[in-house]
DNA sequence: CTTTGATTTGAACAATCGTTCAGATAATCA
DNA sequence: TGATTATCTGAACGATTGTTCAAATCAAAG
């Protein structure tokens, strides 16, 4: 047995990045065989190698293509004063989080896992991502917002923002849009925003 | 060559604990090798079952010891009003886990690494955690604080408190106590606090 | 100083790892 | 239809994995 019927590399491709994807956001990259991935499309392990060069660019591709696209999505955001733009932005982070947790999780959680020039790419872009809001809260400072270190105050709005991962399931008590309003009202405390 | 001159238990047991919490920090679970561990002791593979039964046991223990010891702590908080609990509850967290980095940061990466019966476990103790927190937020509830969604609160909290493992360095432009400072200022603004 | 018990080595185990590749089959094109 | 190209298998590779264990050596006790 060689080739399969209906096999195109159109539809394989992206069928291992999705499995790959999956596998390593609920067993972590190190956990995760090439012979798993495949067996989750229905291939041989051999065959991934037609469309990857090794586990590693597997691993590297979902991340850097996530981070692309989070940035290229940001770059749409429309921003107005100060206080509009951080309502946008919060909304526009619960909002394209809530339908990414896969990626998001391994974007962050598998970093250990790169090596150290493909760890490097893909911390550039997560500080670009970072000084978008960094340059909102910036803008507002003094006016708009009190905040004594806007520094810290981003990385605090980073992290509670994307803490909503973790615990939002799909059906659950919020949807999406409820959990973004909350976080909405909650950023604007946290930044002393006027209402 | 057998046994080693100088060897005993209640040194190399502890040695042993600490390779594999540095390395699994570093590495992640699934990429670290008992052998790499053993390594680092100055030891073969063999010895480190004397001392653990298996692998997983040994990052067991870790989370275990660490959920443990940090419920214990927080036991021994003194509460007062809702305010003073808030600020000595962030106090508190702020320090000890930028005093615990590793084992703040294996307790959340690894998870995934835990059998199921050890990964419920963990999950208790995590929740009895956040429990302490939230049942000050209800106490203080319409009236030390303004939160409209208590349990979401407490979640947002909580990332924001524990994302300060993450980007914080020894040595850099500020000292656990002014972090401290920050985050108690932010928590009171984030829940609307008198100040 | 002898005996007992604690501690470690070093080799071995079956299983699994990422990766390569010649050969086989299906899709596509002329 | 026949030739070409894309896709996949299946076996193989050396390396590494977690774990076991008899033998060897050291520490502690009598």
């Amino acid at each position: 047995m060689a080739r399969k019927a209906g096999s195109h590399s159109d539809i394989t491709g992206p069928r291992i990045q999705g499995a790959a994807l999956a596998l390593f956001a609920r067993h972590g990259y190190a956990a995760v065989s090439m012979r798993q991935i495949a067996a989750e499309v229905g291939v041989q392990a051999g065959a991934i190698y037609n469309y990857v060069p090794h586990k590693q660019a597997l691993l590297f591709e979902l991340m850097r293509g996530h981070m692309e696209a989070l940035l290229e999505e940001t770059d749409t955001l429309n921003g107005g004063d100060p206080l509009e733009a951080l309502d946008e932005f919060v909304r526009f982070h619960i909002h394209y989080h809530l339908a990414r947790v896969d990626l998001v999780f391994i974007s962050y959680m598998e970093l250990r896992a790169l090596e150290p020039d493909n760890f490097a790419q893909i911390e550039k872009l997560r500080s670009r991502y970072e000084d978008k809001l960094e340059a909102i809260l910036r803008a507002g400072q003094g006016r708009a917002f009190t905040l004594e270190d806007t520094k810290l105050a981003t990385l605090a709005l980073i992290a509670m923002l994307t803490g909503v991962t973790n615990w939002f399931r799909e059906g659950g008590r919020l949807a999406p849009e409820e959990v973004a309003d909350h976080y909405v009202a909650m950023a604007r405390r946290l930044l002393s925003a006027a209402a």
